[in-house]
DNA sequence: GTCATAATCAGACTTATTCTAAATGACGAA
DNA sequence: TTCGTCATTTAGAATAAGTCTGATTATGAC
């Protein structure tokens, strides 16, 4: 009893979603396919889904979380202009982590890295 | 007719906190100092800072943005514990950019790390 | 089938932030 | 000075994202 057709249904989405979807957007989609669920059920399966490591949420500086199936290690980069959101899979060099170590004097145990810039789609239409 | 008493107490405000305080911080330090202010002239002073480069907007993955006044290019990282943030200065590689830029073909603008761990203190106590 | 437990639901609530409309203040022109 | 204009401040209402609540509805173990 735990992977519920709810939470199901929220990672088929998630899942299907070449952007990374924000809760209301996974709500409009669900609604739109037909499907009656409530927020707290969103709310729910994506807590649900994260924990289990089937997701992950993004807090990247807008106001709305999005959630992303892709659970290797990667970033993002959000476009300044069309709003739109990529992954970013160009790995952090380990010395970086090492520095960090260094500098800080924190047990290091994780380094998110959110680029800005212009996509290629915006660059060129000026 | 720019920098008002308001939005100069809410920089000095910043300027002398070490941590990074949020609007939150902000509005109960001034209170406590004796001075009246809203929440709107807050926001707006913070909005007015950041547009003069007076101080930056921190959005870390908490609820609440905090807010830096320390302009000079560099990251923060996150205590998992007490929440506490400190600065972090080690900068990024070159390379990391120009590799961002090849991988994703975007034109990027800026490049922001949020490091997360267990800050020395924390470390010390289990 | 019965029972305990977990999940869902609608809607109320919280928190952070923005908006609104009215009041205040600063500055330049007459 | 007095006026008019326009930016700023204010209190409180409005919004947005997310969480909580209490009642209801599965689900699986027995």
């Amino acid at each position: 009893m735990k992977l519920t057709p709810q939470r199901k249904a929220v990672f088929d989405v998630i899942l299907a979603s070449r952007d990374h979807p924000t809760a209301a957007d996974i709500m409009e989609h669900l609604r739109n396919s037909g499907q009656r669920v409530s927020y707290a059920t969103v709310y729910n399966s994506l807590k649900y889904l994260t924990n289990a490591q089937l997701i992950r949420e993004l807090k990247i500086g807008e106001s709305a979380s999005r959630y992303d199936a892709r659970m290797e290690a990667h970033h993002h980069i959000v476009c300044e202009k069309c709003g739109r959101v990529d992954e970013l899979l160009t790995p952090l060099p380990n010395e970086y982590w090492q520095a960090v170590t260094k500098d800080t004097g924190y047990d290091v145990h994780d380094i998110d890295i959110v680029a800005r810039g212009l996509c290629p789609d915006c660059r060129r239409q000026p």
